[in-house]
DNA sequence: TGGATATATGAATAATTGTTCCGCCGAAAA
DNA sequence: TTTTCGGCGGAACAATTATTCATATATCCA
């Protein structure tokens, strides 16, 4: 039997699936977007108060959220005409987590 | 005391850290780079391989190291005149493969 | 020494991406 | 019904980024 790595891996990833990894990671390479996630950490937040709170156009998040929509990393409850997202899938926000723990360590 | 969640977090990041944690997951945001990334996890490789497994220039390859490199994702090894890449913290190949395995169970 | 090889680097170009601006829609309030 | 408000969506612009090309450096081999 060929080598394995400690992550279950042998071979190089296809160009689609890596497409579809980076596109995930890209997700969180956006500052407005990694404290948009930092805010939806502590609970479901509307549009207004995510763009109150990251200090950007409620126009921008819209569009930032409109992305991690498309990606399923959020999904929507509607209250009248405000719009709550919330990450639904916890270990999305491990995966985050650990990427903001990783830099913590270096500094 | 505050409600706190379970990554220990609180308050949004605040800008500086947010930026770095966003240039963290760029360098896997990025299709080259994720293949690199999956090459490297199975061990150490010079910039010649790496770019016939990727299917890139090995200039492509070389720029793509240098970011890694000074992000301290990757370190080098030298031997002759071919330099050898290796991710030295298993704690990013760990952060990596998460992310690679949340997207395999999508599909 | 001279030529070939491996990698690095800078400049230029091409492609992608974030934000703003504007108008639109649907829901609530008047 | 009309107005107001929260959010969405497209187009345009600015900024960033990946790749290519040309050149440079360092090492190996003849």
């Amino acid at each position: 039997m060929a080598k394995r790595s400690v992550h279950g891996q042998m071979e190089i990833l296809d160009e689609h699936t890596s497409a579809h990894i980076a596109e995930l990671f890209t997700a969180f390479g956006d500052t407005s977007r990694v404290r948009i996630l930092s805010c939806l950490s502590m609970g479901e937040q509307n549009v207004g108060a995510l763009a109150k709170s990251v200090g950007i156009s409620e126009s921008a998040v819209s569009h930032h959220m409109r992305q991690l929509r498309h990606l399923r990393l959020v999904s929507t409850r509607k209250a009248g005409r405000e719009v709550y997202y919330r990450v639904d899938d916890p270990h999305i926000l491990t995966l985050f987590w650990q990427g903001v723990n990783h830099i913590r360590e270096e500094e």
